[in-house]
RNA sequence: GCGGGGGUCGCCAAGCCUGGUCAAAGGCGCAAGGCUUAGGACCUUGUCCCGUAGGGGUUCGUGGGUUCAAAUCCCACCCCCCGCACCA
C-alpha cells in the first residue's frame, strides 16, 4: 500500500510537470473530445460518482493512446438551490447534516461555521472534489476549469438564452408547482422534510348543486360521475360557504386558501361544520340526480375540497364507507335522517372489466378482507381497482354517450365534456400529502404565473433532436429508444427560479436560470475557457458578438475584436480552437440524466449550432452500489471517495468500479472487490519486477525457428486478447476488457509458465517480457500509475500513458500451435476425469494416438460437413471408395469410427472446422513427447506414449478409441 | 399506466444480438490439500445429480411453440429494478 501510495504521487506529479494533459489544437493529429457532467459541488464524492468520471477517463486515455489528441476537460456547477438550502440547514445545525458532514465525510468541525455561506460551500466541496479527482488520477486539462457562477460564465449563458429567444424557443405561461406558503418559494425535493418530492396531481372538481350553491367535489375519475349514488362531508370537519370566481361554493376551510393559490378568487362569507349539511339533497350535474349527503369520517378536509362522491360500486372507499352506515343505520338519525333512507342506496355498477365481478369495489375489499373505512388498506384496494379498470375497462350502458369507451378514453372525455358546460373545473392537490417545507408548513400547490420556459414541446425542434439521435452513436445502444420517447415526450420545461445562484435571465432578471438550462451547451464554453484565462478577458469583452463570432462565425472578426476590445489574433484563436475540438466526440453521466440533462444537450445544440457541431456520441452508465444496497447516508454506507483511494489505492478503486458491471448495469462496489484487484495489481507488480531483473540479451526476439510450440502458442494466445480488448475498449465494454487484460490473459500466461518450466528450450524471458509490456499497455487507461511504474521498469519509452495502443499482429497468429496445446489440456482433462470417476493411483499411463487412417477419414469428414450437414451411411459410403483407407481401416472399424465423431463434428463451428482443415494431420506423439516432462509432473505418473497402429501395450484394448485429437488412455 | 432495464448452477455475474465448441466463463463463498510457528496472503483441486474409464441424467423465471438441435429464436404469463420533470 505505502509503495502503490508513493508510486501514485510520483506518477501525478510527472505528469503534471510533463504537462501531457493539456491539450492544444495540433494539426497533425486527429483530436477527441470528451466531457462528463459537471460535478454539483454541495458535498464531497464518494466512490459511487467515480464510476461515471473513471469510465470517461479511461475512454480518454484509452483515445490519448490509440493517436488521438484527446481533451478531457472539468468543471463545477453551482447553479441551482440545493447549495442554499444545505447551507441554510447548517446554519440552523441540523442534526443530520452536521453528522453528513463530519462523521461521514471528515469534515472539520471547525470549517463548517465559513460553510454556513452557500457560495463558500461550494468552493469547499468543489476543491475536495477536485482533490480527488486529482488523486484517482483523472488526465484532465485542468486550465479550462471554471464554475458555473463566474461571470465570464454568466456571459456565455446570457448568450445562450438569447439565442434561444430568437428563435422563438423561449416561452412564458404558469403552471402549478409544489409550494411553500410561508417561504413564498416552489419547493422541490430537496426543499423537503424527508425529501419527498411533491406529487402534483390534477383533480376534476364536479360541481354538485345544492339549490343556489355548488358543492364541488373532488375525484380523479370524472367518468365515475355516472355511479355517485350519494356526497359524502366529513360531520366533523369545518366548512365554508365562499364566493368563488363569483359562485357560491361549499368547501372545507382548507380548501377555500388553497384556492387562492391557484388562481381563484375567494371571499368566505360564513363558516360551520360538515354536520349541518347531512341529510341534505344535491343534484348530479351529469344525471341531474337527487342524492344525498351522508357522513364519511375517512373524507379529508385538507385534501382538495374536502367534498366527497361516492362512488360504491367503483370505489372501494366509499364502498366501505357505504357498508359501514348499512350495519349501523342509527348513525344516521343524528343527523336527522331516517333509518330506511340508507336502504335506497345501492352500488351503480357502469364499468365491466374482466377480471371483477359487477360490483369491482365489493371484490377486492372482500379479497383484502377490510372492514373498516379507516383501513390504510384501502389505498392498495384502489389503486388495484383502477389499474384493472383503467386498462380493460368498458363503459357501461348506462353511461349515456360514453358506453362503449375505454375508462382511459371516457376518463379525459368526460372531464372535457363537464367542463366545457361549466359543469366542473379543475384543482390541484399534491397526492403525496402531507408533504412538509423544511421550515415545517405544509405545502401547497401553486400556479405559478409568468413562468419562463424553454419550449421543447414544438415540432420542428424535436425533429431537429431525433435526427441528432440519429446520427449519433448511444452507448449501451439498448438506450436508444428510451431517448426518442423521451424527446417525443418533453414539453415546456421552467427555466427559472427567483432563487439560488446561477445565471439571470437577461431580458427579466429577477429570474435566475435553473441548473438543467444552463448545463446543455457549456462543453462549447471549454474550448475558450483557457483563452479568458491566460489574456485575461473581462467578462463585459465577451459581448454576444463575441460568442457569436467564436461559435457560429457570424460577424466581421476586425469590428467584433474592436468593439470588445480583445486582439483580433486572440478572437481568431478562440474561434480556431472551438473549430478543432468541436463536436464533442463523447458525452459521459449516468442513465439517469437520459430524461432531461441528455436530451436537453440534445436539444440545445440542435437549436444553437449547425448540424456538422452536434454532438456525435453519449455514453452513460448505472449506478453504483454497495454491497448490493443502494449507497445512502440513511444506509451509512458510503465511502467518500478520498477515503477510499487514501484505503485501497486509486488503481484499485478505478478497476473496482468499472470491473463489475457493463455501462448498462449497477456495479457493485465492496471493499472486497477493491482488496481483491489492490492484490492483483501487486501480484503483476512483483512479477514484472522479477522478469525485469533477467538480462536485456535474453529478451531480444528470437527467431520463428527458435521458438517452441508453446511459446508461440503464449504469442498466439496474446494477439487474441489484443483483439478482445480493442474491440471490448471499442465499444466502451471495459468490464469485459478489464477481464480480458487482467484475468483471460493471465490465466494463458500462467498456463504458459506451467508449460514452459517442464519444456526445455522455451524463449521464456524473451516471452515475459513480451507478453507483460503488452498487457501493462493494455492496463494503463484502467491503472495508469503502477503501469508507469512498471512500464518505466521495464525499460518503456517515456510514458505509457502517451504510448501506442497495442496492435494485434497477424503474422504472430499460430492455429496449429493453439490447437497443440487444446490436444495437451483436454488429454489432461479427460485422464482426470478418468481417474476420479475410477478412483485409480495411477503409476503408468498410457497415450495412444490415432492411427493415420482416422485422420484421413477425420479430415474428410470435416472437409464434407463443411459444405452439408453429413449422414452416417453416405459419410462411410464415400469413405469406401477410397481403396487405400478401406484396407488399411476395415468396414466395421471405419463404420465405428464414423459414428463415433459424425455428432462431434456436425456440432462443431464452421471456424473450428476450417482451422482444422487448415492445419490438417498433425504427428501427435511429437506433441505428445515435447509435453511429456509436463503432463508428468501434472499426473504424477509414469507416461508411454504409443501408436494405435503400432505394436504396443494394451492390455484392456483401449487403443482403438483412439481419435484425432484426442488420443485414447490406459491407466494403471 | 407509459418508457427503459432485468430474472442463468449458494451469492455476484458472463453467455443470449450472430441457435450447436454450454453443465454453462470469471469472481465471491464453501470444502479438501499444499505453503506457513499461527493467521492472512498465495498455490492446487473440487463445488447440480449419478458413474471403478474420458460417460450419462436433469438444469438457465413459468408455460407453450419453431428446429435434427434452444439459456440463446417466437408467443403468452409471472416477478424485480429505474425514470416520468421544474429537482440536482
Amino acid at each position: 500500500m505505502e509503495t502503490l501510495r508513493r508510486i501514485e504521487e510520483k506518477w501525478q506529479k510527472r505528469w503534471e510537470k510533463a504537462k501531457i494533459f493539456e491539450a492544444n489544437p495540433d494539426p497533425t493529429k486527429p483530436k477527441f473530445f470528451i466531457t462528463v457532467a459537471y460535478p454539483y459541488p454541495n458535498s464531497p464524492q464518494h466512490v459511487g460518482h467515480a464510476r461515471t468520471y473513471t469510465l470517461a477517463d479511461v475512454y480518454a486515455r484509452y483515445m490519448r493512446m490509440r493517436g488521438f489528441n484527446v481533451l478531457l476537460p472539468m468543471a463545477f456547477h453551482y447553479t441551482g438551490t440545493p447549495v442554499l438550502a444545505m447551507a441554510k440547514r447548517l446554519a440552523e445545525n441540523d442534526e443530520d447534516l452536521v453528522s453528513d458532514f463530519v462523521d461521514v465525510y471528515k469534515v472539520p468541525r471547525e470549517k463548517l461555521k465559513e460553510l454556513t455561506e452557500p457560495l463558500a460551500m461550494a468552493r469547499y466541496f468543489h476543491q475536495e472534489i477536485k482533490e480527488g479527482m486529482k488523486e484517482i488520477g483523472y488526465s484532465i486539462d485542468w486550465r479550462r476549469e471554471f464554475t458555473t457562477v463566474d461571470p465570464h460564465y454568466n456571459r456565455f449563458i446570457e448568450w445562450q438564452f438569447h439565442k434561444l429567444r430568437e428563435r422563438g424557443y423561449i416561452t412564458r405561461g404558469s403552471h402549478p408547482v409544489g409550494w411553500c406558503p410561508k417561504d413564498g418559494n416552489p419547493v422541490g425535493q430537496h426543499d423537503t422534510q424527508g425529501d419527498v418530492e411533491p406529487e402534483i396531481g390534477e383533480f376534476t372538481l364536479i360541481k354538485f348543486g345544492h339549490g343556489e350553491w355548488v358543492l364541488p367535489t373532488a375525484t380523479l375519475r370524472p367518468e365515475t360521475v355516472f355511479g355517485v349514488t350519494n356526497i359524502w362531508l366529513n360531520p366533523k370537519a369545518k366548512y365554508v360557504k365562499a364566493i368563488v370566481d363569483g359562485e357560491k361554493w361549499i368547501v372545507s376551510r382548507e380548501c377555500a386558501e388553497k384556492l387562492t393559490y391557484q388562481n381563484h378568487k375567494v371571499t368566505i362569507l360564513e363558516s360551520f361544520d360538515g354536520r349541518a349539511l347531512i341529510g341534505k339533497l344535491v343534484k348530479n350535474p351529469a344525471t341531474n340526480e337527487e342524492i344525498y349527503i351522508l357522513p364519511a369520517d375517512f373524507v379529508d378536509p385538507k385534501n382538495a375540497t374536502g367534498v366527497v362522491m361516492s362512488v360504491p360500486g367503483h370505489a372501494p372507499y366509499d364502498y366501505v364507507a357505504l357498508e359501514n352506515i348499512k350495519s349501523e343505520p342509527s348513525r344516521l338519525v343524528e343527523h336527522g335522517l331516517k333509518e330506511d333512507v340508507i336502504k335506497t342506496i345501492n352500488a351503480i355498477s357502469i364499468i365491466e372489466t374482466p377480471q371483477f365481478s359487477e360490483v369491482p369495489a365489493a371484490d377486492v375489499v372482500k379479497k383484502m378482507g377490510i372492514k373498516e373505512q379507516t383501513d390504510p388498506k384501502l389505498e392498495d384496494a384502489t389503486k388495484e381497482v383502477y389499474r384493472h379498470e383503467f386498462h380493460n375497462g368498458k363503459m357501461k350502458n348506462n353511461t349515456g354517450k360514453y358506453a362503449g369507451l375505454s375508462v382511459a378514453e371516457a376518463k379525459e372525455k368526460v372531464k372535457q365534456d363537464l367542463i366545457a358546460a361549466g359543469k366542473a373545473t379543475i384543482m390541484y392537490e399534491l397526492l403525496n400529502r402531507p408533504v412538509r417545507c423544511r421550515c415545517g408548513t405544509e405545502c401547497v400547490v401553486k400556479i405559478f404565473e409568468n413562468q419562463w420556459f424553454i419550449d421543447y414541446g414544438k415540432p420542428e425542434w424535436k425533429a431537429l433532436a431525433h435526427k441528432c439521435l440519429e446520427k449519433m452513436r448511444i452507448l449501451p445502444e439498448e438506450l436508444r429508444a428510451q431517448y426518442k420517447y423521451v424527446i417525443d415526450w418533453l414539453h415546456e420545461k421552467a427555466c427559472a427560479r427567483k432563487s439560488g445562484l446561477g445565471t439571470r435571465l437577461p431580458w427579466d432578471p429577477e429570474w435566475i436560470i435553473e441548473s438543467l438550462s444552463d448545463s446543455t451547451i457549456y462543453m462549447a464554453y471549454y474550448t475558450i475557457a483557457r483563452h479568458i484565462k491566460e489574456y485575461e478577458i473581462q467578462p463585459d469583452q465577451l459581448t454576444d458578438k463575441v460568442f457569436d463570432y467564436i461559435f457560429l462565425g457570424v460577424g466581421n472578426i476586425g469590428e467584433v475584436a474592436e468593439e470588445a476590445g480583445i486582439n483580433a489574433k486572440v478572437l481568431e484563436e478562440m474561434r480556431q480552437e472551438f473549430l478543432y475540438f468541436y463536436p464533442l466526440d463523447s458525452r459521459h453521466s449516468a442513465h439517469e440524466l437520459i430524461p432531461n440533462h441528455l436530451t436537453f444537450m440534445i436539444f440545445n445544440h440542435t437549436a444553437i449550432f449547425p448540424e456538422s457541431l452536434w454532438p456525435k456520441q453519449i455514453v452513460t452508465n448505472g449506478l453504483v452500489t454497495m454491497e448490493g444496497a443502494k449507497m445512502s447516508k440513511s444506509f451509512g454506507n458510503i465511502i467518500p471517495l478520498r477515503e477510499g483511494l487514501a484505503t485501497y489505492g486509486a488503481d484499485p478503486i478505478r478497476l473496482s468500479v468499472l470491473a463489475t458491471a457493463e455501462l448498462l448495469q449497477d456495479a457493485d462496489f465492496s471493499p472486497s472487490v477493491a482488496r481483491a484487484m489492490r492484490d492483483r495489481l501487486e501480484r503483476l507488480y512483483k512479477l514484472v519486477i522479477e522478469t525485469a531483473k533477467t538480462e536485456t540479451s535474453e529478451k531480444s526476439q528470437p527467431s520463428n525457428e527458435e521458438l517452441t510450440t508453446i511459446d508461440k502458442w503464449i504469442l498466439s494466445r496474446l494477439q487474441e486478447h489484443i483483439k478482445r480488448a480493442t474491440d471490448a475498449m471499442e465499444k466502451l465494454a471495459v468490464r469485459k476488457a478489464i477481464h480480458t487484460i487482467l484475468f483471460e490473459l493471465d490465466q494463458d500466461l500462467q498456463w504458459y509458465l506451467k508449460r514452459a518450466k517442464a519444456t526445455p528450450k522455451t524463449a521464456t524471458a524473451y516471452i515475459l517480457d513480451e507478453v507483460l509490456k503488452t498487457q501493462i499497455l493494455m492496463l494503463t487507461p484502467f491503472a495508469p500509475h503502477i503501469c508507469e511504474e512498471l512500464w518505466e521498469k521495464m525499460g518503456g519509452k517515456g510514458f505509457a500513458s502517451l504510448a501506442q495502443w497495442p496492435n494485434p499482429d497477424e503474422a504472430k497468429v499460430d492455429v496449429k500451435a493453439e490447437e497443440s496445446e487444446t490436444f495437451i489440456a483436454t488429454l489432461l482433462e479427460d485422464t482426470a476425469h478418468i481417474i476420479r470417476a475410477t478412483g485409480i493411483k495411477p503409476t503408468k499411463i498410457f497415450y495412444y494416438t490415432a492411427a493415420k487412417w482416422k485422420w484421413k477419414a477425420y479430415l474428410k469428414a470435416i472437409e464434407k460437413s463443411l459444405e452439408e450437414k453429413v449422414e452416417q451411411a453416405s459419410l462411410i459410403k464415400e469413405l469406401l471408395k477410397d481403396e487405400d483407407l478401406k484396407g488399411r481401416g476395415g468396414v466395421k472399424e471405419i463404420a465405428d469410427f464414423i459414428g463415433k465423431i459424425i455428432e462431434e463434428i456436425n456440432k462443431m463451428p464452421k471456424e473450428r472446422k476450417e482451422r482444422l482443415m487448415q492445419i490438417g494431420m498433425v504427428d501427435e506423439s511429437r506433441i505428445l513427447e515435447t509435453a511429456k516432462t509436463f503432463l508428468e509432473t501434472e499426473v504424477n505418473a509414469e507416461i508411454i506414449i504409443q501408436k494405435e497402429e503400432e505394436k504396443r501395450y494394451d492390455p484392456k484394448n483401449r487403443a482403438k478409441m483412439a481419435r484425432p485429437w484426442r488420443s485414447a488412455i490406459y491407466i494403471e
